[in-house]
DNA sequence: TCACCTCGAGATCT
DNA sequence: CTCGAGGTGA
């Protein structure tokens, strides 16, 4: 034998020693040699590899801690969707009753077919991760992200000791393992005890360190905290002969590949089953050594499971049961009322310092006038203190009996019964307190606004802020205390303001603000500091000149104008131009745009001061990226009837509307009609009378003339050869029945996209439809189209047709 | 007209 | 995350 064959048959040796012992140290928690023993070999190992590069391989327990920081974390798409499980909103024991009652009826299961076989098992709060095992090698882990792209961990993750490099006995070629990455209680005090020992500031909770850690670019620092991890489920699987067909035989197995996997688990039968483990664990919850929101129930056979399938983005063969959130008494110090963009006041709860939930609360909104006026929270009460989802803390209660009193005037001191409470009932200010306007609560709204509109300063600061955000314009380092300096200095006056700012500006304000917080340190480093942060903030202001128009359109702030329908505008109209132009009926005419909205936006756009400042926009060198011309789909979407219809004329249904544009050449004829030729026309009577009185007041006729124009104009802004290139028309004539949640397209979208092939979408099946769209929770349409022998196609299988040339294939 | 669903808007804390 | 409100399909 060679000395190189030898010395690659010790450090497999080794290997093998150290990965026997570490399973029994870290997974089995029980060790059969001294950590000196351990340690001793494992130092043997990293000389030998150290001295023989070649014998290094990714595996070896020395290979834990290895490469260096990251700058950022590379991006990694799940084969197989990291998805979230619904919660079971009932935290009592009927909430197990709920969910199997729902796996029964969605089974078509009678009440006398057996009960259900559940594995249940705890959940876990910690951070989800994937494990990739390629051959039994761990090869790639990543976080759970949005749940279709995560952030690749490998090197964090490698340095958590319970987490084999290898698994044992004969594993399959491709083995993604779901589970969660935690931290024990004991091992989260000692940490934080030898952290206070040295000064240092401690954690706040357990899991909030254990997500901290794994998202550390330098695993240097993962490697100093004790994590732990326990697996529950799998992802993508290739290869694995023997694979159990139950998630309890999964996990069986997963724990015999030598991967921790935690022992309160079992199998159980029937909602009574699932209602015992819950009042089980709730016992046993303050004894586990880890925190735990919940309990988890799956579905047993994997088959089941199957047959159950997903909803849009949870399987309907799984719920997490919580338990009720964690509550604390604590005292209102002060309601303050904060002004929100569109200036709506909401009413803050200060409250003294309390620790629930895992986090100091200091702070709970109390949402509106009338939600207060339910709770009837006053300053100086006594309050039952959640965290709502264990996120957004929440007032639950007023402890009536601490409320502070006053003994009445002229009241006997020692009789009962005669004291007041010490504050009156809360209402909302009557005058916005930034600004000083008065405030306004539309009959039948929750909701009461400052009236000072952009005079307003919060308004206009929160504008501002918006519009910087980093889903609108994402101009990076404009934080939410300069924007106030900007605005208080009236260095800002607008949104486009921000585009005429430039160094002197900004370290003018800075200065300010500076002095006006009383610190003022005035040192060349100081100067220097400040500078670069101009700088930077310049620059980010200038590389955000060029956004999507949806992001623009989105971050000016138009009242209903969100993210989504921004894109709606920007995908149909394409161009800022004819978003600006838009009345109201046509903006009405598009996707998930109701009249409200609509109202919105056109009357965003009428304002001139809007327009100004949209304006100014476009000056400063705002340029978006937009459509060569609008959207093709207009042509289906700015039906003349449509557009009559949404123009709201009394009594004008879209079958009237349809009998008058069969009489009337279009809309300019309509709307040159006088009196007599309008009651002359063929329409009901009543609709007749409706539309002549409609058509008298003058701002309505021209609103419609108006419509007319827009409608002519955009049409005509989209040449006819993109519509012939980029509508081929596979679906010419036909017509198609959606039913059901598609997995990636809307109803709307599929329609559009439909209709833009040609094709007719329609309400109900009959025997004239050429096919049936379902996607999950697909009804009786479903149904019918199976009774009439309409052919049914999922969305894969639309978007083919859709991809597909032309009609005749 | 109603029930359902999606979107917008607001707030919290790390 | 939650609530309210707007849009849409039944």
């Amino acid at each position: 034998m060679t000395q190189t064959s030898l010395f690659a048959a010790r450090a497999a040796e080794l290997r093998a020693l150290l990965f026997q012992y570490g399973r029994e140290y870290y997974v089995l928690d029980a060790p059969s040699v001294p950590d000196a023993e351990y340690d001793r070999l494992f130092r043997e190992l990293q000389a030998l590899e150290a001295a023989h590069p070649e014998l290094r391989s990714d595996d070896s327990p020395t290979q834990r801690v290895g490469g260096e920081a990251l700058a950022e974390f590379a991006p990694v798409v799940h084969a197989v969707p990291m998805l979230s499980i619904r919660t079971e909103t009932d935290v009592t024991a009927a909430g197990a009753e709920a969910f199997d009652a729902s796996v029964r009826r969605e089974l078509d299961l009678l009440p006398l077919d057996a009960p259900i076989d559940y594995a249940v098992e705890l959940k876990f709060d910690g951070l989800a991760i994937s494990l990739r095992y390629q051959d039994g090698v761990l090869t790639q882990a990543a976080t759970r992200g949005d749940g279709a792209t995560g952030e690749d961990v490998t090197q964090n993750i490698r340095t958590i000791g319970q987490i084999p490099l290898r698994l044992n006995g004969a594993a399959p070629a491709l083995l993604e393992v779901r589970g969660e990455v935690y931290m024990r209680r004991d091992h989260f005090e000692a940490l934080n005890a030898g952290l206070l020992a040295r000064g240092e500031k401690p954690f706040v909770n357990p899991r909030n360190t254990a997500a901290g850690a794994v998202r550390q670019l330098d695993p240097k620092i993962t490697a100093q905290r004790p994590l732990s991890f326990f697996a529950y489920g799998l992802g993508q699987v290739t290869g694995w002969d023997a694979m159990p067909d139950t998630h309890a035989g999964v996990l069986d197995a997963l724990a015999a590949f030598g991967l921790p996997v935690c022992e309160v688990r079992e199998v159980v039968a029937g909602a009574a089953g699932l209602a015992a483990f819950h009042q089980r664990v709730a016992e046993l919850r303050d004894s586990l050594p880890f925190d735990i929101d919940g309990v988890v129930y799956k579905v047993n056979s994997l088959a089941v499971q199957r047959q159950l399938g997903f909803r849009t983005r949870e399987p309907r063969w799984a719920v997490a049961h919580k338990y009720p959130a964690q509550e604390a008494l604590t005292v209102v110090e002060a309601i303050d009322v904060q002004v929100g963009r569109t200036g709506a006041l909401t009413p803050v709860a200060r409250l003294r310092p309390v620790f629930v939930g895992g986090v100091t609360v200091t702070n709970a909104t109390l949402h509106n006038e009338d939600e207060v006026q339910r709770k009837d929270v006053r300053v100086g009460d006594t309050v039952v203190v959640r965290r709502a989802g264990d996120v957004i803390p929440e007032v639950v209660s007023v402890v009536l009996a601490q409320r502070p009193m006053q003994v009445l005037p002229g009241a006997d001191l020692f009789s009962e019964g005669d004291s007041a409470p010490l504050h009156p009932p809360y209402h909302l200010p009557s005058h916005c307190p930034v600004c000083g306007s008065h405030t306004v609560r539309e009959p039948g709204e929750a909701i009461t606004r400052c009236a000072g509109g952009l005079s307003c300063r919060a308004q206009r600061s929160q504008a501002i802020q918006h519009f910087a955000g980093r889903r609108m314009m994402d101009i990076d380092g404009l934080g939410e205390r300069y924007i106030d300096s900007l605005v208080e200095f009236e260095l800002v006056r607008g949104v486009a303001g921000l585009y005429a700012l430039d160094l002197d500006k900004l370290l003018d304000m800075k200065r300010r603000a500076d002095e006006r917080d009383n610190c003022v340190p005035d040192t060349v480093k100081a100067g220097k500091v400040a500078t670069k942060w101009a700088d930077n903030l310049l620059q980010a202001i200038a590389a955000s000149k060029t956004p999507p128009l949806a992001r623009l359109l989105f971050a000016l702030g138009i009242r209903h104008v969100g993210e989504s329908t921004a894109k709606t505008l920007a995908d149909c109209l394409g161009q800022l131009d004819w978003v600006r132009r838009a009345p109201a009926a046509a903006l009405a005419a598009l996707p998930d745009i109701g009249a409200v909205v609509a109202d919105s936006i056109a009357g965003f756009f009428a304002e001139p001061g809007n327009q100004a400042e949209v304006d100014a926009l476009l000056a400063a060198g705002v340029a978006p990226q937009q459509a060569a011309h609008p959207s093709t789909k207009l042509h289906g979407l700015f039906e003349p009837v449509t557009l009559l219809v949404k123009l709201a004329i009394p009594r004008l249904t879209e079958l009237r509307a349809g009998q008058l544009l069969a009489q009337v050449a279009d809309l300019y004829a309509l709307a040159a009609l006088n009196r007599a030729q309008v009651i002359a026309l063929d329409l009901p009577a009543e609709a007749a009378n409706a539309l002549a009185d409609w058509l008298d007041k003058p701002t309505q006729r021209a609103a419609l003339a108006q419509l007319a124009d827009y409608r002519r104009d955009i049409l005509a802004a989209i040449p006819a050869e993109a519509e012939q290139a980029a509508a081929p028309q596979p679906l010419a004539g036909k017509t198609v029945v959606l039913t059901g949640t598609l997995p990636t397209l809307s109803r709307d979208e599929a329609k559009v996209r439909v209709e833009a092939a040609g094709g007719k979408v329609s309400g109900s099946v009959s025997k004239k439809t050429d096919f049936v769209v379902a996607g999950e929770a697909a009804g009786s349409k479903l149904d019918k189209a199976q009774a009439l022998g309409v052919p049914v196609l999922d969305e894969a299988a639309l978007l083919a047709l859709l991809a597909a040339p032309d009609s005749s294939d």
